[in-house]
DNA sequence: TAGTTCTGCGTATAGCATACGCGATGAAGC
DNA sequence: GCTTCATCGCGTATGCTATACGCAGAACTA
């Protein structure tokens, strides 16, 4: 930690802790890791849209601008919280193969994405710099440490890991949000899909769309796991081939 | 097109032209296709945050109100700017490889993400259904025709795909963003966040992340097609691999 | 012609984020 | 200890947003 830090951007400044503390006045009633706290439990309960400055505001019984004293804007809040619900990484294995640290990396990604599935809904704000984001990058770039993949690769490859991780959550909470506010199953809800599809499509403008919807699989709601699995082999095969490619040190993972 | 169309959401059935055509009453001083245009006209000019029911109306000189009378929400509305600003596939080339094919789809899907940027923004309404994602969608198939995956695979690989298409246009957006407010340059905006970080980081507790950060990879502004085809290509090595397994009728594609 | 449906849109409502500034509190400085 | 200064909590105000409601008029149907 540089004891020269450049004027950092408010979000920042306080999920580092790097806020300046008050010299003088009258003591807090309030601490930010309250707030944010708060603004998780009301998240957890009713989803990102029940988040105003008001509710956070009336879980902690004060006054609703009272918050600004620790926090900038509800932007700022929403950074901290997200920050907080993803949580640090897990440990590092360092036995484990690039292709097995980077498996068990996006499970346990998603796993924290899961927990907290309104968070996929705050828009980033920019590039990783949250402390825990920090700690996630730093795990992934562990695991790809002596893949032979240069500094911008291995970026490429974790930035490409991570999306995937994120719109896999993404269709989690979407489907997850229609099952609520609709009140079906999530089997009844693509079950509906397909024959919607079915009805819509024209099978002379759309004959391979069509196939697709009469073999029934648009009509099951996939297992989730499934799903991700299948993609992440995907993607851990391609990097596979270009690690291999390269003659990367390690050469314990496994094939697909 | 069935006859018989279940009840559609209001979006589907506006998108698809099926809304009942009203049989008497005043004739109306508007269309749809108006709304949806002027809609885009304000997105193109000054972003998605501008998009509010009263400024659509103003574009086209009518009252807020007027507007519902067309659409049933501002969320209906922005279904349609989106599924209008993504516009029909391009035409589908019959002798191209499942890889060439996919190659060429999703850098037309990208091509059309960025002349749209505001378009990432909206969230997601649900599964494709409107008139252009489908489109897409068929085209994403018939590439894939004679790989030898199955159905539910297909619709795997084209949603690993096409998410990560949004993906890279969601980080070109926000770059995009931070350039305008900041009025800086992508360099400089790059530069200043790796500094940033050489200055939040211990080196004790992120050696990888400190490594990279000296590496000065971090602080180049990537070129983005760069990063693109980067993605792309690992995407498509593994979907090789998993076609080649399969034994799929389709040898054409070259290796990466 | 009468009845019905639809149009455009003014008014109202509720909700939201946040600027501003007042009175009180408590630390720093002398 | 007293004075000055900075900060606290938060009431009030502002501006913006989406959209419900209902009126007067237009246009179609029977």
């Amino acid at each position: 930690m540089a004891d020269k830090t450049p004027e950092l951007p408010g979000n920042l400044a306080a999920a580092w802790g790097l806020r300046a503390r008050p010299g003088k006045g009258p003591k807090r009633g309030l601490s930010l890791d309250q707030i944010v706290k708060a603004g998780l439990a009301v998240a957890a309960a009713d989803g990102l849209a029940a988040v105003s400055m008001s509710r956070v505001a009336a879980e902690l019984a004060v006054g609703t601008m009272s918050l600004y004293r620790y926090v900038d804007s509800k932007r700022e809040l929403l950074d901290l919280m997200v920050d907080t619900a993803m949580g640090p990484p897990p440990a590092a294995d360092p036995g484990a193969s690039w292709r097995e640290g980077m498996s068990g990396w996006a499970s346990a990604q998603l796993a924290a994405y899961r927990d907290n599935l309104w968070g996929v809904q705050v828009p980033i704000s920019g590039p990783p710099a949250t402390p825990n984001a920090l700690g996630w990058l730093e795990l992934a770039l562990f695991y790809l440490r002596r893949t032979g993949l240069d500094e911008g690769q291995k970026m490429s490859v974790i930035l490409l890991t991570s999306n995937y991780v994120r719109s896999q959550a993404t269709m989690e909470a979407q489907l997850d949000t229609a099952v609520r506010a609709l009140e079906q199953s999530p089997s009844d809800l693509m079950a509906g899909y397909n024959k919607l599809l079915s009805s819509l499509l024209d099978p002379q403008r759309f004959p391979e769309l069509a196939a697709v919807a009469a073999s029934g699989v648009l009509g099951k709601a996939d297992d989730w796991d499934d799903e991700f699995i299948f993609g992440l082999q995907r993607i851990l095969d391609g990097v596979d081939v270009l690690v291999r490619s390269l003659g990367g040190e390690d050469y314990r993972q496994k094939p697909s």
